[in-house]
DNA sequence: CGTAATCTTTGCGGATTTCGTATCAAGGGG
DNA sequence: CCCCTTGATACGAAATCCGCAAAGATTACG
């Protein structure tokens, strides 16, 4: 299990920047202090945390086992697909008539999908997608995506080479 | 210091999916399950990995200490930018005269860029920002972005919603 | 074939970290 | 004013991490 704890439950609840009820913001500023040490070394050692932090290695501890529980973050090792398997990768516009929500969440459930985001401009969704390699991901974006009903177009970015890929927003 | 040994370097090497000499695929079946090992849970111990994978815990630790030195695998804590903070995050579809390098290299140094992908189709540049808000994000796309040599036309995607975020290519 | 050289795995012991639990302080309600 | 929830700390026991030296495996070469 990817968590220690209670089961994962849905992560998409409606998170905003700030709790709206008692008013402060879903994450102060120690928790933010936390993630950042963890976006640095995933497996930095609780204590080292709270030294960084100014707290105990066990409130440490409880914080971001709530973090993990909550969906705010988690712990994983990334990769390049590319480099680790002989796989192909694309990114996927996608355009969309009526209600976006549907088609986000089929999108969600395939195993290929890796990354599902509804933007502002020329398209609706961007998915990026993980595959085998060039049949499989032919068959997940013109047999599985393209009828998905809502979809009117899409349009394929193959990824050629990955250059950079960090997870320091925090840091700067 | 995110890894706990030499000096990370620049992670961009020419690391292709086997290595050239001695023939040998640059990650074998075993560090091919460690790495779904910690897809799953970034901070399991290397003694349960060991068990999952048929390795002694301290074949895994240095098996791990070379993926990450090799830049082949990190990690760290990931979030949704947007639930975290009150920023601004955007995917920028970019198109180039000329030699293409050179352009991702500029791109790859800026800290608000957090990811840069070569790709095939429309765009040859497929790169994500994360800014503060607005003003920045204008900043960073008008003053910067669209001012390099090269960089032809770009087009913005910015983001709504994130739906899905996984890393799990491994388990399926 | 040997054998040297290199790389990988393994087996420890000690230092460190994790984990569960108990305790304490700070708010809300009722 | 008391009860209940939330979050931090203290602390001992158990598990984990880490460095190191020996053993094993693989490759290159004579």
């Amino acid at each position: 299990m990817a968590s220690r704890s209670t089961d994962p439950k849905d992560p998409r609840e409606p998170r905003g920047s700030r709790d709206p009820k008692n008013g402060r913001p879903a994450l102060d500023d120690v928790s933010l202090a936390i993630i950042e040490q963890l976006q640095e070394d995933g497996r930095r050692p609780y204590a080292a945390i709270g030294k960084a932090v100014g707290l105990s290695e066990a409130a440490v501890r409880q914080r971001v086992q709530k973090l993990l529980d909550q969906g705010v973050m988690q712990i994983v090792a990334v990769t390049d697909p590319l480099t680790v398997g002989f796989r192909r990768q694309a990114m996927l516009g996608i355009n969309v008539e009526g209600d976006l929500d549907p088609v986000a969440d089929a999108l969600t459930a395939m195993s290929e999908v890796e990354y599902v985001v509804m933007t502002a401009g020329s398209f609706d969704l961007l998915v990026e997608i993980v595959c085998e390699d060039d049949d499989h991901l032919l068959e997940v974006i013109n047999k599985r995506i393209r009828s998905l009903p809502g979809v009117r177009s899409t349009e394929s970015f193959v990824y050629l080479k990955l250059k950079k890929q960090t997870y320091m927003w925090g840091s700067r």
